[in-house]
DNA sequence: TGTACATCAGTGAACGCGCGTTCACTGATGTAC
DNA sequence: TGTACATCAGTGAACGCGCGTTCACTGATGTAC
């Protein structure tokens, strides 16, 4: 239609905001790019000329998903200084309650991560270190090893997120989650 | 071919056993009915003489996998009492690594089977439950909560082998498992 | 200011491909007599 | 024991469908004069 640089950076910004959710939501595999660019309001022709394939579509998209949860994470950290247990208590309250689309990109698509191509895996790595620093800036940690504890936290947390999601029952999930709050 | 009982069973467990493995390595949607089908030297057409869809198929391969794998966890627990950390230690050396078809079915499967039917989610949650209850048997815990415990260990372990495969430096991929280890 | 042209974001139909499933058929085996 | 028939695991081709990608086209905008 119209041309204008921001315009047509606007309509990047919305696409690679829908697919940074849907992803989350539905996993790679099950997000077509169809889909995504019906929810952003195009037909499918017109992917093309933002993205060069799904694939650098899923590169920037795994960036943007970090990002926003890391600010969703660090929102809930704000005042620094937090105990590990307090970490992994933000991190299930970050995660929205059932819209696994603003929750963390972790549970969601780490599993399709290591079955990608090395170019998704060295983005995945990088976003996760950033992820890991910033947690390892809002801990108390006596031993100095805080970016090691960080790690760990972040696998715990999303270990835990991860089996509650794939359970059916309700209360079996809840039970799962609170079995990680009492480990740390 | 030939017809008899005892056959049909075999090349049942067969198939089984390849999709069991193939599920683990490639993901539910990145393996494909042909596939498992070749892989126990059939063609597609016949799979349905075994099972009802490919549904069908993820419902029992994921119960084989969690036995496969509990036994695998277990053959490295024989004597009884091991600690958490040990609990986990064991959980990282089960992955055979570099080859997870062999591996635990969390990691590989739990994020799609979360974007699976109820019946999926209940079969997870039955076998999660069984190897749980496994790996409590097994656990000294002194507050006699073993159950929880156990379920958070399989987070944590989950959690770090997820971690490890998404990233693409091996040196990394290592520190996280010692994160993990260490986080106890 | 007005006009002619170039650019290019987005359209919509078409493509090739892989997948899950179906189906008519085959031929080895088990059963009945 | 031998023969005729029924069963059914497995074959292989075909199906419909959704997907990622391509492409000729459109029309709004920016630029040159």
């Amino acid at each position: 239609m119209r041309y204008s640089p921001n315009q047509k950076k606007t309509t990047h910004e919305r696409v690679l905001s829908e697919a940074s959710r849907m992803f989350r939501e539905r996993g790679y595999r099950g997000t077509g790019v169809g889909a995504v660019m019906r929810a952003s309001g195009m037909t499918a022709g017109g992917f093309y000329a933002h993205f060069s394939s799904k694939e650098a579509l899923f590169l920037e998209s795994l960036a943007v998903a970090f990002r926003d949860f890391r600010r969703r994470l660090l929102a809930e950290v704000r005042r620094r200084s937090a105990s590990p247990d307090q970490i992994i208590r933000e991190y299930f309250d970050a995660q929205s309650d059932e819209d696994p689309g603003a929750g963390c990109p972790i549970p969601a698509l780490a599993a399709e991560a290591a079955r990608s191509s090395s170019a998704v895996r060295k983005t995945f790595e990088r976003e996760l270190q950033e992820t890991a620093a910033a947690v390892a800036a809002r801990l108390v940690d006596p031993k100095g090893e805080s970016e090691e504890t960080a790690l760990a936290l972040l696998a715990l947390g999303a270990g835990g997120v991860l089996l509650s999601r794939a359970v059916e029952n309700r209360e079996v999930a809840k039970s799962i989650l609170e079995a990680c709050l009492r480990a740390i």
